[in-house]
DNA sequence: CGATAAAGTGCGCTTTAATGCACCATGCTA
DNA sequence: TAGCATGGTGCATTAAAGCGCACTTTATCG
């Protein structure tokens, strides 16, 4: 997954639980500024940023072997 | 998964794949001293950074709905 | 329309990722 | 053991991530 799609959903997940940017940033520890400039498409966040607000929204991190399309 | 099972996935995968850590540096486009800082755990890599290395390996970023533990 | 809430942006500061270069450490093999 | 390949580290620089604060924009709703 790319960037862009990487950060939609987490974007998605975040507005399907309803939960606003500040109470995210609250709720992970990323700061708001931060979380805004990812969620704009302006950022490139580092694992450790990606990964506090996954693990808030219950999402997972992972890095698996390419399937091949059929 | 955190960072650091992420970092050995990468590590594991390059060394299955017998690549030289210049090599994957080459074929990347990531800086050979960013990639050592990043196989020896010092880092904290950025999205762009990661998936670079992980396109070059056969490998995909994911972002998913944590399944619950049984 | 006016108020309110949520998201986006400009400015500025601090920390650190990314990078190259040179050198050290380790391990293998002729 | 000398040489070579590979991986790890110290040092320094540049660009960018992370962050707060204040303000603007957008969307919603009485």
């Amino acid at each position: 997954m790319h960037q862009e799609e990487l950060i939609n959903i987490l974007k998605e997940r975040r507005e399907t639980l309803k939960v606003t940017q500040e109470h995210l940033a609250e709720l992970s520890g990323v700061g708001l500024r931060t979380l805004k400039t990812i969620e704009s498409g302006k950022g490139n966040p580092t694992i450790e940023t990606l990964n506090k607000l996954a693990e808030v929204l219950g999402l997972e991190l992972k890095l698996e072997i390419r399937k091949v399309k059929l």
